[in-house]
DNA sequence: CGCAGTTTCTAAATCGTTTTCGTAACGCCA
DNA sequence: TGGCGTTACGAAAACGATTTAGAAACTGCG
């Protein structure tokens, strides 16, 4: 079914099928309803690539996950972001494919097989912003958007860490807490945001957070925190409540208080990050911050579509998705004051 | 950087560098390596498109994976398939793209999609084989390869649930339970194969197995399995061990479990199903049985290239992929038989 | 009727590649 | 020299859409 049958079958040029199809102001009504109804009939689908080719746009969003761990979409996080983009992104009439370094047997640079496939703008998400090959991808000219990291000329959606740890420690602080630990995660953006606003936030708080108290971990894996944990809670003064990288992490926590005989929230409490639908589940019910993920996905959608449409005149932004305290039952009243 | 400028800068015509970057026959050695070191040096892309456009190939791959519930990627199971496909897939020279249900703000067939992007293969998971719309995908006469469904005319890709089940129960009997119960998930036809498997394990073993022992729940809800966990308890004669439909509802029974005063494995034994990350990070780690996710997306991978490159003289092939057994703690020794 | 203006349509070029078919050049042999 | 086979290359035609420039038809007006 190409236009030129459509044409045939109506009579009329492959050029008034097109502008039928498309809308054109310059054809009659009764052409274009012809034409259109002759399309229906005959299930005519217009050619992708032809399109492309022709005027220059794809309709198609790359987005880059990180492809080697296996964390890639597993993590609920990420998959959550990328629904999110998916959704918007084809409501708005743009499909998405995956951009990776490997093709058919070759290693190929991001850039290039962004380049290749004529993607009218890219996602990135979950890859280490530090790889030049990344920062090539943002740069060489096809309108991009980060997640949780800002490139300059390029517009980026952030969770909003500095205001999600606040709001959590603000939050443990009202249960009576004075003593808290955070076991982050391994140095990344993100990280630096999150313990700057942990720092701050207990400054504010007129909390004396002592250096132990601040340790690193790494994120999404529970093993990681068993060690950290053990040594808070073998500290003179342990905290009354820790933080944990995320809610996976928590678990391996968990283990490990339970493990030493503790109970959650009674002798120690504790909290998560991203509300992924675990912490939700899990018995006593995880305290955590819950990520927009999916308000981030398809903010990022919006925005580089605005990106596309408005080519030169488009002035990157920065958007913002806060997080939202979800209290469970791990962070219990805490009686006395440090 | 078009074909045409590299002809340009090397003296030639775009068909012998066509040729020449496809490694033709019909060209000296000397001018291939000539336009090569050209092409590289400008940084030469081929155009997607207008290879697509000429070819009649475009060398992509559609992906249909639910897209209406938050479920689609968020499990570990399906983005496991996923990962395991698109790696294969890309090694193979062929990107992948979701296929959707909508475009452009208008909704459209998955068939319609997937021919409007030319792509030369589908590939179908996580949804619900029964809608009209998803076998007229798989019969439009685009390669396509199922995941744990068999549409005949059309390969597939299944989880050895028969084995897998068969071995998760011998498992466990062999640990010395008698009375084994199965709270399945909402009917399937891979619950249909689970419970077929389950009954018939059980009679081989000359398990006498109760009506009340066979319950059903709901895939990936934990608070689905709450109730017919508290029903097998409350049982005159009460399971030793307990099979919940998944790694993720089984979290539900043992919520449940833990809430009736009860510890696993030593008042009674758990097993789950698809071996996910937090099956191993829960303590006790779960007894379950781990599907090779990643291998089932390969090799649907692997089989789709077949199916696209033979053509015509493909013959469809259904492509079992074991399980394994993974021990873990929520399966005790039991002393006595029934 | 002639002219200008508007509406509706079409021919043809174009996007970047692959592929077919033709042919020039060359060597070889009789 | 003529004929033949082989090798290396190029001209040109596709693929299916969009778009530009212009033509045809019609209207209205003096």
């Amino acid at each position: 079914m190409t236009i030129r049958m459509i044409a045939e079958k109506c009579g009329c040029s492959t050029a008034t099928v097109s502008k039928a199809l498309n809308g054109a102001e310059d054809v009659s009504r009764e052409t274009a309803e012809r034409v259109r109804r002759v399309a229906a009939q005959l299930g005519y689908m217009p050619n992708a690539a032809a399109r492309s080719m022709r005027t220059s746009r794809s309709y198609s969003f790359g987005v880059l996950f990180r492809d080697n761990a296996d964390t890639g979409l597993a993590h609920e996080f990420f998959s959550g972001l990328l629904n999110g983009f998916k959704r918007q992104a084809e409501e708005l009439g743009y499909d998405i494919f995956f951009i990776s370094g490997r093709l058919g047997g070759r290693t190929i640079r991001y850039a290039e097989h962004a380049r290749y496939r004529n993607c009218d703008g890219v996602f990135i998400a979950n890859e280490s912003y530090k790889k030049p090959e990344v920062r090539e991808l943002a740069d060489c000219g096809i309108p991009a958007v980060t997640i949780d990291y800002t490139y300059d000329g390029c517009a980026s959606v952030q969770s909003d860490n500095y205001q999600g740890v606040r709001d959590l420690v603000r939050y443990i602080h009202g249960m009576g807490h004075r003593r808290i630990a955070f076991i982050h995660g391994e140095d990344t953006p993100v990280t630096d945001v999150r313990v700057a606003s942990f720092r701050q936030t207990c400054r504010e708080l007129g909390l004396d957070i002592p250096e132990a108290y601040v340790t690193e971990a790494v994120y999404c894996d529970p093993a990681s925190c068993e060690a950290p944990t053990r040594r808070l809670l073998a500290l003179e003064t342990p905290p009354t409540c820790i933080l944990y990288p995320d809610d996976t992490a928590y678990i391996g926590g968990r283990n490990e208080i339970y493990r030493q005989g503790l109970r959650i929230p009674e002798d120690i409490s504790a909290a998560g990050y991203d509300g992924i639908d675990l912490s939700q589940i899990l018995r006593p019910r995880l305290t955590t911050l819950k990520q927009n993920a999916d308000l981030m996905g398809s903010s990022a959608a919006r925005e580089l579509v605005q990106a596309v449409e408005q080519g030169k005149d488009y002035i990157p932004r920065r958007i913002i998705i806060p997080g939202q305290v979800l209290p469970g039952e791990t962070v219990g009243r805490a009686g006395e004051t440090a």
